[in-house]
Parts: structure tokens; C-alpha cells; sequence
RNA sequence: GGUUCCGUAGCUCAGUUGGAUAGAGCAACAGCCUUCUAAGCUGUAGGUCGAGCGUUCGAACCGCUCCGGAAUCACCA
């Protein structure tokens, strides 16, 4: 039962009472600020003119008539044009029965809808870094809150398994790599590739400066550098499936994969279909000939192919060559028309770093010009950069944070500090790792999520490996705790309350069963503004509120044995909310640490 | 230059459809481990919400104008 809705009926009805027909978005509820006294406070200022009546008068007159008419209401106290209400603790005992007894607490409705996320598509000419990191963790934890809030939801990876920066690597394996495997090597398959990314560059750089200092300009030498002629070459004979370099092709991939899996299995995150981009290039065409035909685009005198979009506010956009062969566009074009088609999408969410805003405009432009309305269902989840404290991270520089490293990284530190805190003693190596695990990946993830997904945020890798204050480790510590107490309560035959006595709850247990019951909402607020960080700084509250409360008191030595059965099952309630909103975040939970 | 986004404490970030004295964490300072886990708790200090004008009973939030920063504007993906 959603609380403010509750009471925001009661209060239309008895307004109306008082001032007649009235338009009920001038009854403002929230919650009362934790400084006064009450649970909900009704904001009286829009209602002045139909009460006539200062707005201590209206406020007044509006809490002696909900206190008589509302059994719930246990009283009211009025703030300036403020009145507070207070609901009787025998309400605040229902609503956690209630969500005791709701076992899909926070899960929402099924909404009918099937929504197809689209996040990672990597490239498979190099290892993943923080910047994908970044990516993957909000694909996937939007993804799980759009199934909370009711949608079937597919998730989609767009491998670019082709082009010519992926010919380059190959390229360098050839020329320099001595057969070198991932095998021969001890190399991870994605970074032995990425190894030879960068062995391309450097050569071609050296290319470049030799044949500058003879004497010719950087652009013709950027062209005409004999390693990128050879990489164009390799790409053409690729288009043409020229056997060698296809077997080459397939192989270096196949490596890359085998590396990204263990990637994507230490993030936890998967996904239902994968699409390669060297199956999918081809899509698209007949779109764009058919929009031809229609007049939607025009052909210039070289044959290619362009979109007009300056009536919009934009530029025009290729979407042929003039050889006939598609670019970027035209497989997203293709590709968003397919999906849509093949699987009765509702929705589609690209979860795409915002250097392709504009990319996503025009996508969109063009299929609504094409007289799609499906295109107002596509989504660019457009996400900030990630930057560190000396700027942008550049691949080609070296200066990015390598997405392995960091993992390791973090749960070898949390390891360190478990070992240097004593806890985890007597536990098994297994469970340490484990634990050791879910700590380290729950303080990276809980750092990138907990950010307002569409801000550039900064990652500095000496305080980002934090597992103080507001992190994910203090999450799961709190968790951790309650399961501790109600593992030793189970011990001594301590179980729960059954049912909840409301005459047993202090005004801080009632602020926390307030709390709790916002989950739901929450949940769906941030899947419909596909904010993690909603959700994260939510969880982060809940836990601080029960850690700040139940500091002081012990529920084991509580002599009530009612007051300590409540609490159990309060506290218990708490822990299954936290697991509950960090599993959307895509963190685990120990029940001990 | 055009378009889009961002600007909140020394630092990293929250801040609900506009509501009360703008909140956390880190860093600093002062306390708290014979009681369920101190990865914790309590307290102190720290603010011209980039600037100005406007709308409103009321603005960090809405509008306009500036200032500062980012992304993008390819026959790359």
C-alpha cells in the first residue's frame, strides 16, 4: 500500500468536505521532515484560496477534521502553513505486515511491455575498461529495474566485430607476433589482441614520422603509411571472405571472446541475445532505398546516399556511399527496424556514452521521417564519461584503467582489509573468496551507480577503493550484521514476532517501517528515469537509518521478549529490502563479513 | 559558431511534481569497543546552491541573459 496515496484520498475527501469541488493536485503531501514531529505533512499554501483562511487557520481546521474522520490519524500538529500529521502506530504495524507478507515486495505489476536493452557492445580489438564499466553496470542494472517494474525485458549485445581497427591488431599479430597465443603467452585472449592494438599504433606512428621527416605532410603520410595500406587491404579482403584472413579473423576474435566472458562474469552481468555487427552491417539498405524512392532521402551526383535533416536543426547525414556500402547509420537503422519486428518490442534502450548524443538524434529523425512511430520507443540512455584525476582516459595513451586490473584490484584490497580487520575467521577459502568477492565488486559498483548516470563523474583509484561511509561495503555490512543477529536470536530459540503489536513501536521504528515502505515507489521512479542512482542512494538511507538506530541497544539482551520478537522482524524486513535493492544494482550481499 | 548536457561544503556526490533551518560521505577536530560485527556510532566545524534578472505566497529546482566546463557537428564505429 503506497502511504501517500493512502492519505491523499483521505484528505481530498475531507477537503472537499470543508471547501467543496476542488482540484486535487492542490493537496500536497509529503514527508514530514525528520526535525518535526508528524509522519506525513500537507502543504497548505495552494489551498489559501478556497479556505479564505490564513494558513495557520486552514491547516488547523483541515487536521481537526482529518482527526475525527480518519481512523488512522493519530493526531496533528501545524508549523506555519505546515500540518503534520501524525498516523496511529497501529497503521504503521499493518504496513509491515504487510510487507512481511508480501514475498515480491518492490516487484511491480506486469505492465504487458517487452523492452530490449542494448548495453557493453564492445569492440573486439581490445580489453575493457572503466569506461565500459561504467556501461555494463547501468545496462544491467537497468535492465533489472525495468523487469521490477513489470517489463519483459531482453538484454542485447552489439558485438562491432568488424572494421578496420579490428584488421589493425590483426595486422600486427601478423607481422609481429611470432604465433604468440593466449596459451603460449599466460595472456588473457582480450588483452593479448589489445597488445597488438597498440603494437599497431606505435608502428604506424613510426611510419609516419619517418616519412615526414622526408619531407611529406602529416595527412598524406597518415594515408599513405605503408601498415595502414596493409590494414585497408586486410579489411578488403575481408569483405571478401578471402579465407586466410577469415580463419585469422575468427581465431583473434575467439580469443577476445574467451577473454571478455571472464570480464563479464567477474561484473556479474549477461545477457539473453548477442548480435555481431559483422552479421548485422548488411541491414539497413533496403531501408534506405526505400526512403530513397519515397523522396524521404536524395542521391548526390557521386551516387551516395543522404538524409537532409537541416529543416530539424541539424546537418545532412551519409547513409551510402557512394560505392553502395552502408556506414553506421544504415546498420542502426537496419538493426532498430529488425528488432523491433522480430521481437515485438514496446521499447528500446541504448545504454551509449554521450559522445553519440547526436549519433541517437539523428537515428530517431530519420525513422520517424521514415514514418515509423515506433521511433518515439527508442531510448538513448545517454551516460557521462568517466574521468580521472589527470583527465579523460585515452586508449592510444595508455592512460586508461584497465577493467581486470581494477576488479582484481578491489577485491584483493578488500581481502587485505578483511584479513586486517579479523574478520572471516574460520570460514572456509571458498566462502572467503566469496565474500572477499562480493565486497570488492559491491565498493566499484556501488561508486559507479550511486552517481546520477548522465553526470561525468570522477574516478580517482586510490579514494575510489573506499569501504568507508557511504559505499557499497557499508551496505553490506549492515546486512551482514542483521543476519548475525538473527542467526544468534535462531540460536537461542528466538524467533520474529508473527504478528505485529503497534503499541510496541517507538517513533524511530515507525520513521524505518516509513522508509520501508517506499521501496516500491522508488523502484519504479528509477526505472522510469532508468536511474540506478536512485535506487542507490535509497538502499544507502535504509541501511544508515537502521545502523544509526539500532547502535545502541542490544536485541538479544532486550528483557521484552514482544519488544524483541518485533524487532527481530523489523530488522529482518530491513536486511530483505537492502538485498533486494542492491541485487538490482547487481550486488550480492554476505550474510556475513 | 550550431546543438545537447553539466555547474550544490576543501574533495566526491545526494536533493522527489517548486515547500519548512539545502543533506550524506571523505578529509579535519573531539568523544565511544567487558553488551548482537568499530567496514560502526555520537558530536564540532565547513554553503552567496556559478552570476544576475524574472515568475510565485514560496526557487538549488521553472523562464530569460551572461560566465565557466564537457560532448558532438566525418564517405570512423
Amino acid at each position: 500500500m503506497n502511504i501517500e496515496k493512502f492519505l491523499q484520498d483521505k484528505v481530498v475527501a475531507t477537503a472537499k468536505n470543508l471547501y467543496g469541488e476542488l482540484d486535487p493536485s492542490l493537496l500536497q503531501l509529503q514527508k514530514t521532515r525528520k526535525e518535526f514531529e508528524g509522519d506525513m505533512t500537507l502543504v497548505t499554501f495552494p489551498l489559501l484560496k478556497l479556505s479564505r483562511k490564513s494558513p495557520e487557520q486552514t491547516a488547523q481546521q483541515i487536521g481537526e477534521a482529518l482527526l475525527e474522520q480518519v481512523a488512522e490519524v493519530k493526531g496533528f500538529n501545524v508549523v506555519k502553513g505546515f500540518l503534520n500529521i501524525s498516523l496511529s502506530e497501529a497503521f504503521w504495524a499493518a504496513r509491515l505486515e504487510d510487507i512481511r507478507a508480501d514475498e515480491g515486495f518492490g516487484q511491480g505489476a506486469p505492465t504487458g511491455r517487452t523492452v530490449m536493452v542494448e548495453y557493453s557492445s564492445p569492440n573486439t580489438n581490445k580489453p575493457l575498461h572503466l569506461g565500459h564499466i561504467r556501461n555494463n553496470l547501468l545496462g544491467y542494472s537497468v535492465a533489472e529495474l525495468l523487469k521490477a517494474a513489470g517489463n519483459r525485458v531482453i538484454k542485447a549485445n552489439l558485438i562491432n566485430d568488424r572494421g578496420i581497427h579490428i584488421c589493425k591488431s590483426m595486422l600486427a599479430w601478423q607481422l609481429f607476433g611470432n604465433g604468440e597465443t593466449p596459451a603460449s603467452s599466460g595472456l588473457k585472449g582480450d588483452h593479448l589482441v589489445g597488445k597488438y592494438y597498440v603494437a599497431f599504433d606505435k608502428a604506424y606512428k613510426e611510419e609516419i614520422r619517418e616519412l615526414t621527416s622526408r619531407g611529406m605532410d602529416e595527412e598524406q603520410a597518415k594515408r599513405e603509411a605503408p601498415i595502414m595500406q596493409q590494414a585497408q587491404a586486410m579489411l578488403r579482403k575481408w569483405e571478401a571472405k578471402d579465407p586466410e584472413v577469415y580463419a585469422l579473423w575468427e581465431r583473434m576474435n575467439g580469443w577476445v571472446y574467451e577473454g571478455f566472458d571472464l570480464t563479464y562474469k567477474a561484473m556479474g552481468v549477461d545477457f539473453d541475445k548477442v548480435y555481431y555487427e559483422s552479421q548485422t552491417y548488411v541491414l539497413g539498405k533496403s531501408l534506405v532505398e526505400d526512403g530513397l524512392a519515397r523522396g524521404v532521402f536524395f542521391r548526390k551526383e557521386d551516387g551516395s546516399v543522404w538524409a537532409d535533416l537541416s529543416g530539424d536543426g541539424l546537418d545532412q547525414k551519409l547513409l551510402l556511399r557512394g560505392d553502395g556500402t552502408s556506414v553506421y547509420m544504415t546498420q542502426d537503422l537496419g538493426t532498430a527496424y529488425t528488432r523491433f519486428q522480430e521481437e515485438q518490442l514496446d521499447d528500446l534502450i541504448y545504454v551509449v556514452g554521450n559522445e553519440q548524443n547526436y549519433h541517437f538524434q539523428v537515428l530517431k529523425l530519420i525513422l520517424s521521417k521514415l514514418g515509423y512511430a515506433w521511433s518515439d520507443h527508442i531510448t538513448h540512455l545517454s551516460y557521462g564519461m568517466v574521468e580521472l584525476p589527470e583527465g579523460k582516459m585515452k586508449s592510444r595513451e595508455g592512460t586508461v584503467v584497465d577493467a581486470d586490473d581494477l576488479i582484481d584490484g578491489m577485491v584483493e584490497t578488500a581481502r587485505e582489509m578483511s584479513q586486517e580487520l579479523g574478520k572471516l575467521d574460520g570460514l572456509s577459502e571458498q566462502q572467503i573468496d566469496d565474500i572477499c568477492q562480493m565486497i570488492g565488486l559491491g565498493a566499484l559498483k556501488y561508486f559507479i551507480l550511486k552517481v546520477d548516470p548522465r553526470k561525468t563523474m570522477l574516478f580517482d583509484p586510490r579514494e575510489s577503493i573506499d569501504f568507508n561511509g557511504h559505499t557499497g561495503p557499508f551496505i553490506q555490512y549492515t546486512h551482514a550484521r542483521i543476519c548475525s543477529v538473527l542467526r544468534k536470536a535462531s540460536e537461542a530459540g528466538l524467533a520474529p514476532a508473527a504478528k505485529i503489536d503497534g503499541a510496541l513501536l517507538v517513533p524511530e521504528e515507525v520513521a524505518l517501517i516509513g522508509t520501508l515502505a517506499e521501496y516500491p515507489a522508488t523502484v519504479l521512479a528509477a526505472a522510469e528515469t532508468y536511474s540506478p542512482s536512485v535506487v542507490a542512494n535509497y538502499v544507502y538511507e535504509l541501511a544508515k537509518a537502521y545502523n544509526g538506530y539500532y547502535h545502541d541497544f542490544s536485541v538479544l539482551r532486550e528483557q521484552d521478549k514482544a519488544k524483541q520478537a518485533l524487532r527481530l522482524a523489523l530488522a529482518g524486513t530491513v536486511a530483505r529490502v537492502i538485498a533486494s535493492g542492491m541485487a538490482l544494482l547487481g550486488i550480492g550481499v554476505p550474510e556475513r563479513m
